[in-house]
DNA sequence: GCCAACGTTGGC
DNA sequence: GCCAACGTTGGC
């Protein structure tokens, strides 16, 4: 099993969406490397689900609920399905995320238009526990 | 096949 | 709103 950051902008698509729709299809990816991701994924792999624009955060995990496979749109594209497992407890931010040195060299810091990329097994850990500890 | 120009994304 | 970092496009 592995694990994914899947990035989406919240004004088109969002964690809130995702669980109104209780399922959904992942697709819009177009860039080549996000791409590769996504036919890496399989079914009963785990994602974030990551909020750019005014948010910057982790706000959910996601199950993989389908293998990859072609988009029905565009067979150059690759979809994959998802399905909400749990929201975070404490969204995780992204300056939490740059500030730990454990996420240093992430793709998520380094290539900041990347929307589809793995998440090592140490930093999905670390993203669990911080999201789950008390804040005031 | 190269690369300049242009477009897009997403953090700031 | 700006702009850095990338990706893509199209003329040559």
């Amino acid at each position: 099993m592995a694990y994914w950051l899947l990035k989406t902008e919240p004004s088109t698509y969002s964690w809130a969406d995702l669980i109104k729709e209780k399922k959904t299809t992942w697709n819009g990816v177009t860039n080549a490397l996000a791409l590769k991701h996504i036919r890496s994924m399989k079914k009963g792999d785990r994602a974030f689900v990551y909020h750019t624009g005014n948010e910057k955060q982790i706000i959910g995990v996601a199950q993989v609920i389908s293998n990859a496979k072609p988009d029905p749109k565009d067979a150059k594209l690759a979809v994959v399905e998802i399905k909400p497992t749990s929201r975070l407890k404490n969204p995780v931010t992204l300056a939490v995320i740059k500030s730990d040195k454990i996420f240093a060299g992430w793709d998520l810091l380094r290539n900041s238009r990347l929307s589809v990329m793995p998440v090592p097994g140490r930093m999905w850990k670390r993203i669990e526990s911080v999201s789950k500890e008390n804040t005031e």
